[in-house]
DNA sequence: ATCGAGTACTGAATCGATTTGGCATTCGTC
DNA sequence: GACGAATGCCAAATCGATTCAGTACTCGAT
């Protein structure tokens, strides 16, 4: 391993001046500079981490943690493109990014695990967690941003997508085509959001004058198999729906799925609209029309908001709202149904959840 | 932050001993090592990782560098289960896994942005990548494991399934069906397994005594797209294949997609096969019939093999092959296409591409 | 009582880089 | 030519943990 002092000897000067000058800090000649750059490319010299990170008592590095809705390949298809433009920001701000494959991190150990002492500055995470973790999370005083997922009665800092709106323009876009009987597929009350998009499903009914059918809202998890089985019920109704919002697009996928069973053809006898855009949804039969939020502005917003956290420079602030937009393909019918690409309507932001930095 | 010395003055010893009591490393009284034990949790005490990796000349720590094909969802859903495979052993094996997300490795200060010097003893490569960064790579004495990869010429480990095998096995599946006409969509010749699995189907061919008509061999890139336009110019040939085996799953999705589109029904007009067995794969309509390889096992072999060669054990050693297997559902028809559970048929090995670790 | 062999613990050096106070040297000005 | 200021570089301290040589002590055997 090629060290400072080996670079500083082929230079001929001190390591301090070395360091100096390969971080541009202290007063080093501008000749001495190119001396000592030439002697680093030269060795090939990297600094050790290790050391810098020591030294600095920085690491310059912030890791993403996953919850445990990331146990499905469908959840990656979504937060992959979080996490693009998380990796944006990251190194435009010159730090690096690292991700730990879920684990277990019911105890303060395991947190220790995955998340070592000194190698990173905060952390982002991803999706619904154990409320344990973040609690563990705060007493270790690591900055820490929430994205698409908050904890209710806890400050801590958090992005998420306005989910209402994204369920509200969706069920509006089933109205508007004439369906009065309009399913709503929520995820199961566990999961942070179920609240927001029953919330814009049902303003949108009311803003149709159109009454709440218990019988229409199903909760289930929100993967394909308990979503092909909700809808299974849902279709032997006696009064079935024409119409049904799935608030991801795997149990969207599983609506699907339930009516092709069923021989209930899409969108003649069942209009879908799903949540999220993932990229299989482009290739369902009929494509899925869906709701699409900004996922690469959900990630590049939390890891700018992690990094200003880091740097010491945020104070409170309004959790920002990610926007949504329907993006129309062709589980619904209706003028555009047939057309081969997709027509995105965006979405009106509505409340937004304001959540704050804790002290 | 509490350090070391925290822990030393509360138990009332030298930060030394303290080192020792908690690594069970040197002499330490009983008595003294649950003195300490008891400061450390009272103090909530964990080790900085960059003074502990200084020192040690140790990180404890491996990393996933991942190549250009992992820029679908559809190859997340793959590889997200080899990852699953290689988190356990790290963790069995006291290392750590971390991960960083795709970035530009094709110079040597790429390179060490994401592989910071000092903070990972060695690095697991996911799928293709450029050549650049496995030399670059090889260059810094870092051990490596290339993992559904290999670099024909150079010698370094790799992990790799029984790509022929599978290709055998799901053609012959066909063929037993009483196909005579089997197309090949493989990956275009920039993929490190575009030999392997045309091998593999020759194979079959050959056995069935069917002569390779080159009409039905088409090479794409291995998305979605793609895979559609090739199979409609395949369908539009006078004489159309009866059946169709496509190398990745998210090529078969666009092969019923292009069926659909033309009016051709699965199984009856044209059986289908693909690989990987993506999480998708169970959900397409008609479920998808396909070649599952082992992928966790893929994973285990390869942090198996990348910790040895850290810790020194490993010497030349053959490449394993990591076995595949046919799961029959839906998309050929035959005997078993209409139950519901899925059966599968493992394939025997072929040959082995023989990899040994450089020096 | 003395010696030798363990046992339990610690001081000091070390890992590799950064940072600060200070020492020369040069420069500009009167 | 002398003085104050600015410049360029470095020695030494530091970050937090580990490790090794060595010291102090205990215990059993002679």
């Amino acid at each position: 391993m090629v060290t400072i002092r080996d670079v500083a000897r082929l230079a001929g000067v001190s390591p301090a001046t070395v360091s100096q000058a390969l971080n541009g800090r202290g007063r080093v000649d501008v000749r001495t500079r190119e001396r000592v750059a030439q002697a680093a490319t030269k060795l090939r010299y990297a600094p050790n981490l290790n050391g810098r990170r020591l030294a600095r008592r920085r690491a310059e590095c912030v890791t993403v943690l996953q919850g445990r809705n990331m146990t499905t390949a469908f959840n990656d298809s979504f937060y992959r493109v979080v996490l693009g433009g998380m990796a944006e920001v990251t190194q435009a701000r010159g730090y690096s990014l690292v991700f730990t494959p879920p684990a277990d991190t019911a105890t303060d150990a395991d947190l220790n695990r995955v998340l070592g002492h000194g190698t990173v500055d905060g952390a982002l995470v991803l999706g619904a967690v154990d409320a344990g973790l973040l609690l563990a999370l705060r007493h270790r005083g690591l900055p820490v941003v929430l994205v698409d997922n908050y904890l209710p009665g806890v400050d801590l800092p958090a992005v998420i997508p306005d989910y209402q709106a994204g369920a509200r323009l969706a069920t509006e876009h089933l109205l508007r085509l004439g369906h009065r009987r309009v399913a709503f597929l929520g995820a199961a009350v566990s999961y942070p959001f179920g609240w927001q998009t029953l919330e814009g499903y049902g303003e949108a009914l009311a803003a149709g004058t159109i009454a709440q059918d218990p019988a229409l809202i199903r909760r289930t998890e929100i993967g394909v198999e308990t979503a092909t089985a909700a809808t299974r019920s849902l279709l032997a109704l006696p009064e079935p729906p024409t119409a049904l919002f799935a608030v991801t697009d795997a149990m969207a996928i599983g609506a699907l799925r339930a009516a092709r069973e069923r021989g209930v053809r899409v969108p003649e006898g069942l209009a879908v609209v799903g949540m999220d855009d993932i990229e299989m949804s482009a290739y369902t039969d009929p494509p899925l029309t869906t709701v699409r939020v900004a996922k690469d502005a959900m990630g590049r917003l939390a890891a700018e908001w992690l990094i200003d956290l880091i740097e010491g420079g945020a104070v409170d602030r309004l959790a920002p709202s990610v926007p949504a937009e329907l993006v129309v393909r062709g589980t619904c019918g209706g003028p555009t149904g047939t057309r081969a690409s997709a027509v995105t309507i965006p979405a009106e932001a509505t409340s937004t959840i304001s959540t704050t930095e804790g002290a």
